[in-house]
DNA sequence: GTGAAAGCGCTAACAG
DNA sequence: CTGTTAGCGCTTTCAC
């Protein structure tokens, strides 16, 4: 290209501010930039994780990514599917949590790439999938070896779709190491605090307590651990605790930290009202002050 | 509308598997139904909750939340913000880290709304901030009542935006309260855990060192509880620890949960690839399996 | 090398 | 209430 010409776009460029249109550019290409992450929880910081990377991979393909929420809800989930199709999305990733294969269809028959990340298939697409089944031996040898027999886990809801591939696979190799993991020490609920918590309290409860609780993931596994704490159980020692998945916080903490509460939802919320107004039309800009908080516990 | 001209329309739709294309609506239309959240860190618990909120509080305003990571680079929030342009966006959340305000002027110019959650302005702009003044004094106030006097912090880097707030304030509370911050009780870094650990062990080989560690934000400050327990520090009796935020672990786990790691940063780089070969014309799905590994601490 | 023109799929405006 | 039309800003193609 003659230099000349170059600067002379150049020039009127920035005269003018302009910027290419990216949304005309898609239309006329048939290519989007974006690619939708679509989760039960982005606030698990499993799910965090697994977004801040697939961002950062994506980006050198000059893709962005939507994140979006399902609150493990199958409406929400399929929503968000046809939305992805409206949207011409490049991709879609997704840990389905309620959707059946047929789910997918109108996507793959759309030609939209499609990555599955889950424990099990859901039909011919694309899927990311742990092994865990060493890893859950492992985990059983070394409750055997702390000589616990009784286990137990608190699993995901009964209507999941694909089953509870974490609970068959931990009954299927207690059997085999001779181990229980009998059905009155099987609970079941969300994948949430509020339902470790509960399950927790429910297994302890019963006549013969288990020696040993498996977890659904580690928000559920944190649950059981604060509820625990409240009933005056000590871990390890009167019960063992596993987990799934390695969420950052499972390293992390040996005591509750004190901390200064800037509270990420009423900033949210406080955002959103903002832009809403300017959606609406306000003109002057406004500062909204979000209340800090002392929280004292354990490291002070 | 004739009943039966829906009915037909509706038929044709199913017929053909229609959906609107929302990229050719935006372009005439001029609105996109994205808005953007530009903050340092997705993978920080603050800033994913703040995205989770943020998410669903657009939501009912038929808007999606593009996440953004900027790892606190200023070239890369720089190039977001241009990005935020030439996409349209409906709007911007952003927590800025190395911007100024000047760096905001294509986009007011531009009429794009913008929100900044930060603890002080970037100018004429919409800002959600902290009100901590009365959090932190309260801290202070607990740490005194503890007969701590000697108050150092690990406090963020020394070229962020807007100087670092928490320091300034907590240095002149301090100040007002008889208790000292003394200019070898002030280390910076960066907000990860990595800084946090080095700070503090830096702290803590001072000739007199402090009571009491205040922190830039919780992640900083679980490193530093992480180095502590290297050192053999007990918090809270050799040292007093406080972070900032209350990102969801801080107040989650009093011991470290054993767990079977499902390691969420390979499943977004295996997700990405598929996606990659997708886009590059692959036709046949494929299954990739990263290995989950069982990772013993101290909850068994 | 540069210039002109068609058309992506939609919405808004207007005519019937 | 329905049908027709222009044009959003870009990329692609084809002619110069």
């Amino acid at each position: 290209m003659a230099p000349e010409t170059r600067a002379s776009v150049e020039a009127a460029t920035a005269e003018l501010s302009f910027t290419v249109n990216t949304t005309a550019r898609s239309l006329r290409t048939g290519r989007s930039s974006l690619a939708a992450l679509i989760v039960p929880d982005i606030a698990n910081p499993f799910y965090a994780q697994l977004a801040a990377t697939l961002q950062e991979e994506l980006r050198k393909r000059g893709l962005h990514v939507v994140v979006c929420n399902t609150r493990a809800r199958r409406d929400e989930e399929q929503a968000l599917l046809a939305e992805a199709v409206q949207q011409r999305f490049a991709g879609v990733v997704i840990t389905p949590f309620r959707l059946k294969p047929r789910d997918f269809e109108p996507l793959t028959d759309a030609g939209m790439p499609v990555v599955v990340s889950a424990d099990v298939s859901f039909g011919p697409i694309d899927l990311v999938t742990p092994d865990t089944r060493a890893a859950t031996r492992s985990a059983l040898q070394q409750v055997a070896a702390a000589q616990r027999r009784r286990i137990a886990m608190i699993a995901g809801p009964r209507d999941a779709a694909g089953g509870d591939p974490r609970l068959e696979q931990l009954r299927s190799l207690a059997l085999r190491l001779g181990m229980a993991l009998p059905h009155e020490l099987v609970v079941r609920g969300e994948h949430t605090r509020e339902a470790g918590a509960t399950g927790f309290a429910e297994l302890m409860s019963r006549r013969h307590r288990p020696d040993a609780v498996f977890c659904g993931n580690d928000v559920i596994a944190v649950g059981a651990m604060e509820k625990a704490h409240e009933l005056g159980f000590d871990i390890p020692r009167d019960v063992a605790l596993i987990g799934h998945d390695d969420a950052s916080f499972a390293s992390l903490v040996r005591l509750r930290l004190t901390t200064i509460r800037h509270p990420a939802a009423e900033v949210a919320r406080a955002a959103a009202r903002l832009l809403d107004e300017r959606l609406d039309g306000r003109k002057v800009h406004r500062t909204v002050q979000v209340k800090a908080e002392f929280v004292a516990r354990s490291s002070v």
